[in-house]
DNA sequence: TGAACATATGAACAATCGCTCATATATTAC
DNA sequence: GTAATATATGAGCGATTGTTCATATGTTCA
């Protein structure tokens, strides 16, 4: 059970007074609703993604590991920039730091994320060819 | 072609003296990065996704159709606020209004944000089971 | 040891964010 | 027309963001 808005009232949710759902429909759509902690990791992992200096980050890794210099070169951001996002990327457990001599190189840590890039992408796409409508 | 970074010397990406990639891997890796423009749109579309009231918002329309004031009950925000982030959804194309009398209808525009959201959870349900390593 | 290099991190700052509150627009009923 | 309802929007404000710059940490080589 969500417990975010589950405090307010089960039954009726209508402010307006308009043709709403029943009692009935409205208990079993709140039912399907993603639990607060769900909600607020699905959203901070979208937030991480949703910079594009960290976009492309992941996107020079998606070919595989480099380390931070090269990834600042390919990104044309400062080292000390992509240092303070690859943090950010470590955090949420999306890239993996491999120490090796004084350099660090840095890998994708799922491969979830390109999916996910793709799965981003399938919208953006449909975006600027359809404008259907 | 990436247009952002491709200012800089395209041979080349070193400042920090190491076993680098060769021009030519260099190279190869450069041609596969996403365009700017890709970049940004995709950035863009996560950013909208990664705040918890949008989230919620796109949740409770995932089972269908609903007006301003049903969805403000359900997420817990007042109609101000979800109003607000509505237009922010309708902007990306990621939700659609439909008027009917006084009030307005959204439905998700694109079931792509669907799956979206599926992939989002696999990565961050990874996340709390697993904690391998 | 000390200098040079690669990366990480803290402080600071402008820019952006998401909310609230007040107000505007649109529709319906009278 | 006016009043009431549903939604949209602008201004404003505290909170968060992403960068830069200075500095700290960690590694290699002499």
């Amino acid at each position: 059970m969500p417990d975010a808005t589950s405090k307010l009232k089960v039954a009726a949710e209508a402010p307006c007074e308009a043709p709403h759902l029943d009692g009935a429909a409205s208990a079993a759509r709140r039912q399907r609703l993603m639990t607060s902690p769900a909600v607020e990791a699905l959203a901070e992992t979208f937030r991480i993604l949703g910079d594009p200096t960290r976009v492309r980050i992941i996107d020079v890794l998606a070919s595989g590991e480099l380390c931070v210099c090269d990834i600042a070169e390919l990104v044309g951001m400062s080292e000390s920039a992509v240092s303070h996002q690859l943090r950010l990327l470590r955090g949420m457990r999306l890239v993996r730091p491999r120490r090796s001599g004084r350099q660090v190189y840095y890998t994708l840590d799922d491969q979830h994320i390109i999916a996910l890039f793709r799965q981003g992408l399938r919208h953006v796409l449909e975006e600027r060819a359809g404008t259907r409508r």
